[in-house]
DNA sequence: ACCGGAGCCTGTTAGC
DNA sequence: TGCTAACAGGCTCCGG
């Protein structure tokens, strides 16, 4: 599922050929794909806009376009951009496409549906919502420390809410937390100054490790050209319960934390 | 402030 | 083998 380094990756890939290209039609055949404005309004207002540039603000790709609008796409699930020659048969699961000024189109494959498509003149209404931008230089071991003081909740739910740090998703909770040998129904208050410290140098790491290795494949992640990412090559927890700890060979396990699977090693991670 | 549950979706998998 | 039911998960909304 996309978290911050599949939709890093993803926007990385995409730009160079989307960069100064203007929308010359929408086609769609999932209404609710498009959150805002309703489908006839979105057609007409996106119609010869320009890309200007495109970047990420956690989950969400913000593609900055001449007039004042703004095009979010959260890819949520199993949201996944391509970009094909229009003429190309579109693939299974696309629900909206927008066709190119050079004769391409870029696709909105998303097999759930939960993704979700905003054109806004002002994308603060959306994106102001968000919390601290893990890879930010404004994100500091000392911001980290203040931010869960007086924060009464365990960290896996914590590190997933948006509101608080924007980004993380399942997977590199659960690889943050181990990497930093943290369990992850922990009280965020009671953590240590060490601790903070070092969670904070791990979200870090491993979000940066992921981008480097351009996502993970795990489930239906696929880069924009199709292939896959290198980072489930490299995940210690997500995914491995019953295998061994790379860390002190106890087993792997899995619970429910949060209402979500929590992958994590019951002896190393205190 | 925080928690739990429902709802949105459909491909995959566990269970019979 | 073939069917159904449960499950996965990002996020929002609702009630407690």
């Amino acid at each position: 599922m996309p978290e911050l380094p599949e939709v890093e990756t993803t926007v990385r890939m995409i730009t160079p050929l989307l960069q100064g290209r203007s929308i010359t039609g929408v086609w769609n055949d999932w209404p609710r794909h498009i959150a805002a404005p309703e489908l006839n309004e979105f057609k007409e207002r996106i119609y010869q806009r320009e890309i200007i540039s495109i970047n990420r603000r956690g989950k969400y790709m913000i593609f900055t376009l001449d007039h004042n609008e703004f095009l979010l796409i959260h890819l949520k699930m199993t949201g996944h951009l391509s970009i094909s020659v229009k003429s190309e048969p579109i693939e299974r699961h696309v629900h909206t496409t927008f066709n190119l000024d050079n004769g391409h189109q870029l696709r909105f494959r998303d097999v759930r549906k939960f993704g979700r498509v905003y054109l806004l003149k002002n994308p603060r209404e959306i994106l102001g919502k968000l919390g601290q931008e893990p890879l930010s230089i404004e994100f500091t071991e000392e911001l980290f420390r203040s931010m869960l003081l007086g924060r009464n909740r365990m960290l896996k739910p914590l590190l997933l809410d948006q509101s608080f740090i924007a980004g993380l998703g399942n997977i590199y909770t659960d690889e943050a937390l181990y990497d930093a040998a943290i369990h992850p129904g922990r009280i965020a208050t009671s953590l240590t100054k060490n601790e903070s410290i070092r969670l904070h140098h791990s979200i870090k790491s491993i979000l940066t490790k992921a981008i480097d290795r351009e996502g993970a494949s795990v489930d239906s992640y696929r880069k924009p050209d199709g292939t896959l990412g290198d980072m489930q090559k490299e995940l210690n927890v997500y995914g491995q319960a019953g295998s061994a700890c790379s860390r002190c060979d106890a087993t792997i396990e899995r619970m429910v934390l949060g209402g979500r699977g929590t992958h994590y090693c019951a002896n190393c991670q205190i």
